[in-house]
DNA sequence: TAAAAATACTCCATAGGTATTTTAT
DNA sequence: ATAAAATACCTATGGAGTATTTTTA
């Protein structure tokens, strides 16, 4: 029968299509990678690699194996995390993923209390977009991810946390006045600056303004800090979450306007693997998350100028 | 990391309650499991087994590991099977379950046609009810499974192969006319025969007739052989599946009654894990039965009395 | 005292390392 | 010619066996 080993192995091999870096990465020598995939298509009596070419690359039953092998993995994962069985929440290591658009406004407000909470904590943090987010989560590379739901995955368990409603941040000298409800066709009517493609902030945005073509911004900004300079520079406007007020606007350059109900926003929430052994943590998790921005409130009216 | 090997080690442990027999049923020595399984407690570090009194019994965590490992064990056959890939279908090993009321009537049909077409197929067949059926189909020992649907587990994937009708079973000098059409009355006024507890069949004549309290009839029967027997001596009469008319109505002492419509009747169909690798054998399997048996007819009309 | 599991110890298969060869571009 | 994977060969670890001890009911 094949081991485990020969497993890891393999997935390495098929996420680097190349013996010599899947080797590395498992911290072994190529030989040693080498033989344990070929002993494993011995077992299986099917050939799984193409050695051909200069590019090594995987047969097709060999991408079939790799996916099996890699829910294995997954699966050995929550099993070694369930036999922390009753282990107190929210200790040991916890490998936490969370988007852009979200870390940089709520983790200075969490961690501290996260901390002070659950000293024995082990936080691992990893901050991409939420497609590459959840190929890590289904792989058990991350244990709880921190996104904007709904997912259109149905593999994953959600806990929807708060709304985070979007703000219309415009220059100061914005003709608008101050305590206007903003609607769609205000920000029709002027340049919209977002994150780049991929941001799901960008897409929550477009949805909400029907702006389908809305490439009209040139280049996508990679951070919303930068949109934020951009704005202040009178360049155009963006939508704001209301998370990123506190951090973001900070410049007398800026005036931040509600939006007539509907108003826009996203759910912020957490999501796991169904078999995940963590759910205690990932509800303690949440818990923490909402008491801690619910605390960090009231903040200063969202609809007046920042001055500070 | 562990093993796979422990993970098999403990699965079977976890099923004996018994080092020795566990060590019995995975072909090593006592002191070799006690050793792995000690291994994977290190591993895990945590607690599995109970070792105070002298019935070894799991933790509480060891349950759920336990549980976890029977999954991977499962998936790690189904990987195995994946790896056959392009084989044909039907061909090789095959574990194939069927319930003691389809297995002596569809086998005979269906087997011989079966080899002669798959002539590499080497199936292992197992007889028992659904509840076994189904435990050993998700730990994987079972391929696919022959019973009747629905089934009330989500986790498998069910192929309907045909609808099998009931028909009522009298003895030949019961006062019923040949040509009638029963109904369920004309069972509740009669001592109705069924097979004991815990076959499916029971169930669902029991769920036509109404008849709750169905105790009345003492001891339920083992087999179809020995109710039509019984009914055969004028003991009482039972709900015969349209499949064993062939074989278990060659007695003159009975006469079989179709019933008004809506007849009762039980859809027979296969099943098997939504994870198995061998979906195509599955297809390929419920093609054959169903031709062979359409092929086995026409019966002899089921309205008249055997006779032969 | 008897049954069951753990320990002691020996052996060998296997995973892994380094050095080298083969292969394909 | 070069990069990548396979092969050769050696070492060490770990899994398995048998014999024995410990434990507990």
């Amino acid at each position: 029968m094949f081991t485990l080993r020969q497993l890891r192995y393999l997935d390495a091999l098929a996420r680097h299509g190349h013996f010599g870096r899947a080797a590395e990465e498992c911290s072994v020598s190529q030989p040693a990678l080498s033989m344990q995939i070929s002993e494993l298509e011995n077992e299986l009596k099917a050939k799984l690699v193409e050695r051909q070419q200069g590019a090594t690359v995987l047969t097709e039953v060999g991408r079939e194996v790799a996916r099996r092998a890699a829910d294995m993995l997954s699966a050995a994962r929550d099993l070694a995390d369930s036999a922390r069985g009753g282990a107190r929440p929210l200790s040991g290591p916890l490998h936490l993923g969370i988007i852009p658009t979200l870390a940089p406004y709520v983790l200075p407000r969490v961690l501290p209390e996260l901390q002070r909470r659950y000293s024995d904590l082990r936080l691992e943090l990893i901050e991409s977009q939420t497609r590459t987010l959840l190929n890590e989560l289904r792989r058990g590379a991350l244990d709880v991810l921190l996104l904007a739901l709904p997912l259109d995955t149905p593999e994953f368990e959600t806990l929807p946390l708060f709304e985070d409603h979007f703000l219309l941040a415009v220059p100061a000298d914005d003709p608008l006045p101050e305590r206007a409800r903003a609607c769609t066709r205000d920000v029709a009517a002027r340049r919209l600056i977002l994150l780049e493609e991929g941001h799901c902030l960008r897409d929550q945005a477009l949805a909400y303004c029907a702006q389908r073509n809305a490439t009209n911004t040139g280049l996508g900004a990679t951070s919303l800090a930068t949109i934020m300079q951009m704005v202040a520079s009178g360049y155009g406007v963006t939508l704001l979450p209301e998370v990123a007020i506190d951090a973001e606007v900070r410049d007398e350059r800026i005036k931040l306007l509600r939006f007539a109900e509907p108003q826009p926003c996203r759910t912020v929430g957490l999501a796991w693997r169904s078999t995940s052994a963590r759910k205690a943590d990932c509800a303690a998790l949440g818990r923490v998350i909402v008491e801690t921005l619910r605390a960090a409130k009231p903040r200063r009216p969202a609809s007046l100028r920042a001055a500070r």
